[in-house]
DNA sequence: CCTTTTTTACGAATGCGTTCGTAATGTGTC
DNA sequence: GACACATTACGAACGCATTCGTAAAAAAGG
């Protein structure tokens, strides 16, 4: 099934196994409840049933020829992410980022190199305009 | 009632009829569904229902003296959207939130002004560490 | 004060996300 | 091949957000 729209929003629970998968790279319903497991409680056959969804949804994707299966996202993880923080963007700042980017440089420190490449960003974005 | 813990955080339709309110000040259910019908469609009594929610947790807060009755939030906008980005950090960029300001530059151009003021609370940020 | 309209309350239906029990299928072992 | 174990599929239940119909209460108009 090849897909011409793009995947739609994942939901909070998809999110968690999303990041497992990012973070580790392909895996097995198995390996994605064994860090998911311990951290919510959420037993082995919820996480499947939510992997399956997800393919059906295309946000992701299975190889169905090996034993055990494996997982991977069907989107980079920058393209997700740029997507959450558009909703949120549209959902609750009126699609203006300046107040967003303020919140989150206030709502929690930022390490100097994240800063700096942050600058940069800024410079760029000034430069350009 | 008085309330200790926060409010929860508000969900999608929740968030549309805070804008409302921040935007406009303290409004009937008949001014915010002035707004909300025409743009989504929604009926008046489902704006009426879902403001009453909304009051018994603690989101808004209401005049039963006057008729129609008035509502206003209860948290200001800047708590609200810090509490919303807190979440989205927290969901889908492990907590930090350089990748999140990142895209958010990206996603949308930014005014003049926004990218200024940015800039000065990056030095002030960076003055600090 | 009666009628009409507006405002408010209540109850219920619907849909979606999440959860898991149970069954079916596949794999490895003796 | 028979048994034990792991993997996968399926179906159903539950809670929550959203929606609206309908009815009660209040206000306005005559």
């Amino acid at each position: 099934m090849t897909r011409a729209t793009p995947p739609p929003m994942p939901t909070e629970a998809e999110v968690a196994i999303l990041e497992v998968l990012w973070d580790q790279g392909r895996s097995t319903v198995r390996q994605v409840h064994e860090v998911l497991g311990p951290r919510t409680g959420v037993g082995l056959t919820t996480v499947l049933k939510l992997m399956q969804i997800m393919v059906t949804k295309g946000l992701l994707e299975r190889d169905t020829e090996v034993r055990p299966q494996v997982f991977w996202p069907a989107q980079a993880q920058r393209q997700t992410q740029k997507r959450l923080v558009r909703d949120l963007l549209d959902k609750a700042f009126s699609g203006s980022p300046g107040e967003l980017v303020l919140q989150a440089l206030s709502v929690r420190r930022s390490t100097p190199e994240e800063l700096a490449e942050i600058r940069r960003l800024l410079d760029d974005l000034e430069a350009r305009s």
